[in-house]
DNA sequence: ATGAAAGCGCTAACAA
DNA sequence: TTGTTAGCGCTTTCAT
């Protein structure tokens, strides 16, 4: 096994595994910038000497120093991407959507996750940009003003997306979740609903849930309905969360028509313990909740929510960010909109 | 906004947004390489010339340029992560394990993913090494021979994660899926079960599926039972998976005793169906798997499962790149092992 | 404890 | 179409 060597040669600069510019150029019998050329397929070249170049990068396995490439040029082919988590599966689905983006491109994301600390968020940009990325891409639009300093100041196309802001720091792409919520609010108000309660996860956390349940109960409150009962919890939003605490949410008040969970998660979660306890829905208790997971339209019943464009928002935040890189002028808002869906728990 | 400003200065370097080490030399009235010391933690620096430069540092702003820095010493800080798939969620969290232990470290993961294709793996791979990364960390043990080519000659550490491989090419951090496969397979058939069924992805995609496939009918086979239906969906892995095909699979022979599914997604979706048709779990029809997720086991009946050391796993591949970084020697293999869990479904 | 010189591997700008 | 020159911003090595 070769590796173990590999590591900490002192005193003497390894090999970079693979040539460089100049041996391929020596090989192919051309100058530097002729390779250079080559391989960023710039048409200024004729074939003859393209062939040549290739069959050299062939022969010696060369791979390019991107590092180098990038110092030079000061143009990177990579990308900063800060999420809040990874557990939350609605982060990896917008991340999916970036990734399809770039990759088609040629860039890549270096990923930084803040654990939904804003002051872990702003050390993470910090350290991002060391990297010079050739664009920023950020979930969310609250941030510690540092972070917004850093952002400010970026040279790099920055994004923030899942939630659209009026004065974005550089563009935004996302939804209204106030929008969101109260449209739901407003269909189950119509339905004949008026006790409410709402579960869901710390609301300082995810200022997007924090959102959406203001939104929520200003609407039922002008609707003429009430919030009888409240529950949030700090423990990571996700299914665990809704089974294990709509026991206690339910002891608050007997007399909860309807449970607006924080998102799909939490309210599948709870749609399990009803389930489990025999509690009928919606005849019993209705459910309903934000985000148009895969598992809440699962359910034998299926979720009455909120289908929020997850995958696109990050297909989306790429594309915005390789037009500006492109030279062209996107959008500075971008409203990716979202679906009501009535399931059957309503 | 100043942004739409800064795309392409043709001909003219952009300012790399935030001054060089030479600025800050200056503005502290010492040498380049002070500053650089300074900042890279090395102790043969007097306090006073620290603090001069510190104060430097934080006056301009200076965000220290890594490309530059990873380019002259040869040593990137970056990890190159090559995973199949962001919708199935055991690669976040095997991704949230890489993330946090890099992270104190001072890391960063530069992340591709392959969507299964191993042709794809090897594009990735080819791209990702001109970035020049510290390590490599990669799902699974399967991979296109020019892939294999490209790792064994990295002059980086590599960590195949996930399964459990006899010859790494350089390191691997897994768990034995056969093995799991087959201890469940002994409980089921010490439970009584003879009639069993598989539902589940593609096995040429998901080879670790395709493992534990084996593994578990080799099993049933030899315990004295039989495979009685089969079916394999070329889709995405996930719940609705599950939920969409149960029924065709049932259709396929009416003596099903017990349905084996490739993951946890599915097998809640499998669930979920019998849930809605009023099929009885365990006594009309059983379900076991494979993963451990959440959703399984917050169902209204815990699936009978494995439960993976997913975060684990990251955290450990990571680890042991960091450890061979620091000239350590940690173990090629790593058995990250696996647990079961006596649910509610069978 | 500090500094000067010499690149790392590549690309922009200009020349031929 | 091709090549030459001069860095990009940093770290290594070797002096002092």
């Amino acid at each position: 096994m070769p590796k173990t060597e590999t590591k900490n040669r002192p005193g003497k600069r390894i090999s970079s595994g693979s040539g460089t510019l100049n041996e391929v150029a020596k090989a192919a019998g051309v100058s530097e910038m002729t390779v250079s050329r080559v391989l960023r397929g710039k048409t200024n070249v004729s074939q003859k000497t393209r062939d040549k170049v290739q069959a050299a990068v062939k022969a010696l396995g060369y791979v390019p120093n991107r590092l180098a490439g990038a110092l030079a040029s000061a143009k990177s082919m990579q990308l900063a991407v800060i999420i809040p988590s990874l557990r939350n599966i609605v982060f990896p689905e917008v991340l999916a959507g970036i990734t399809d983006c770039l990759d088609t491109a040629g860039y890549h994301a270096v990923i930084g996750v803040s654990e939904y600390d804003l002051g872990r968020e702003a050390e993470l940009i910090a350290a991002m940009m060391s990297w010079r990325p050739a664009g920023i891409i950020i979930a969310n639009a609250q941030h510690h003003r540092d972070a917004v300093t850093i952002l400010r100041a970026s040279p790099a196309p920055v994004v923030e997306v899942m939630e659209l802001t009026r004065k974005p720091i550089d563009m935004c792409v996302g939804l209204d979740h106030r929008k969101a919520a109260v449209m739901t609010a407003e269909r189950l108000l119509k339905k004949g609903y008026r006790r409410f309660a709402y579960l869901g996860c710390d609301l300082q956390r995810d200022k997007a849930a924090g959102k959406r349940f203001k939104g929520f109960s200003d609407t039922v409150l002008k609707g003429g309905g009430k919030m009888v009962a409240e529950l949030t919890v700090d423990e990571p939003s996700g299914i665990g969360l809704g089974r294990r605490h709509m026991a206690s949410l339910l002891a608050q008040s007997a007399k909860i028509e309807i449970v607006y969970a924080s998102n799909d998660a939490v309210a599948s979660g709870a749609l399990m313990y009803c389930l489990a306890e025999g509690i009928s829905v919606p005849r019993e208790l209705a459910l309903a909740s934000f985000s148009g997971l895969e598992v809440g339209q699962s359910m034998p019943l299926p979720l009455t929510t909120i289908r929020s464009p997850r995958y696109e928002m990050g297909r989306l935040s790429a594309e915005r960010i390789l037009d500006r890189l492109n030279g062209k002028t996107p959008p500075r808002i971008t409203d990716a909109g979202f679906e009501f869906i009535e399931g059957e728990t309503t």
